[in-house]
DNA sequence: GACTAAATCTACCTAATAAGTAGAGATAAA
DNA sequence: TTTATCTCTACTTATTAGGTAGATTTAGTC
């Protein structure tokens, strides 16, 4: 299950796109108004998502949050590693924070490693393709792209 | 990420895949030693795993735990479902434990739910489809079957 | 019938994480 | 200088992960 925080930074960024391509900013109040997500919670997933060079914001009057990063640049796996960390289901498939099982004694005869290297693969096929604009763009795409 | 009693639960299952084709039990004790698996914790789960139907269990001397269904019948998925609930991505995806989105505007129309629909189509195909008994055969066998 | 080897049951513990809340501070425009 | 906005830091509260502990039941053996 992805947190409720990443479904968040997701819905946040979907609006984004469709506000956006014009470089327009939506402010966070309104962000989290449209989509109901709770403030100050919505707050620091912007500023995270920020940080990692997805966003940019101006504060003040007329400030707000627009996309930096094209919204056909930015990928679902992008934003779950962001806010939820790694992707892998198991440690030590994961390429952004490998870690060998404690008790693992051969990972080349590790059964249970070896057939989620395969979910690895398949969920990372999806993730890492499908950017936030393939997700606004025609509904029937997805379905038919593999 | 799956957590770490799943682990537990899969190799325990190999395990005793393993040894018992003949019908041949194994006690908690040796299993925990041979899978580096805390003992206490190991009891909880096979109980768990036994009162699901995939294993039996004999007291006293001459006791342990065996499979009751087939290696060949007792999927990843279902293990993962026993032990760590829902495999889907989001609630809304989930065929054991479908809930809405508390602040869901309309599924049809979320792009978040979209997506993730394509992630855990993908996992079920791999998670759904294979079997312990694929797990302890042939090593080749798993990475070619897509 | 006592002894011993197992599984079974129930309760508890501790640290980490999820999902927020609170409030003061910085900055940009009018 | 006022107001609208983002930014930073700290706190809270409930749940879950990953176990431990100990008493109890059951089945075979001496």
């Amino acid at each position: 299950m992805i947190s409720q925080k990443a479904k968040y930074a997701l819905r946040a960024l979907v609006l984004l796109a469709r506000a956006g391509a014009d470089g327009s900013a939506m402010i966070i109040a309104d962000i989290s108004e449209q989509q109901n997500i709770p403030r100050k919670f919505l707050e620091q997933i912007l500023l995270d998502l920020k940080r990692h060079g997805l966003l940019e914001s101006r504060r003040g009057k007329n400030g707000g949050y627009a996309l930096l990063k094209p919204a056909d640049m930015i990928t679902f796996g992008e934003v779950l590693r962001i806010i939820d960390g790694p992707i892998a289901p198991l440690p030590c498939l994961s390429k952004m924070a490998y870690k060998r099982c404690a008790d693992c004694q051969g990972e080349a005869n590790c059964e249970v490693r070896r057939v989620f290297a395969g979910v690895a693969e398949a969920t990372r096929a999806v993730l890492d393709r499908t950017t936030i604009a393939d997700a606004i763009s025609d509904e029937t795409e997805l379905a038919t792209e593999f």
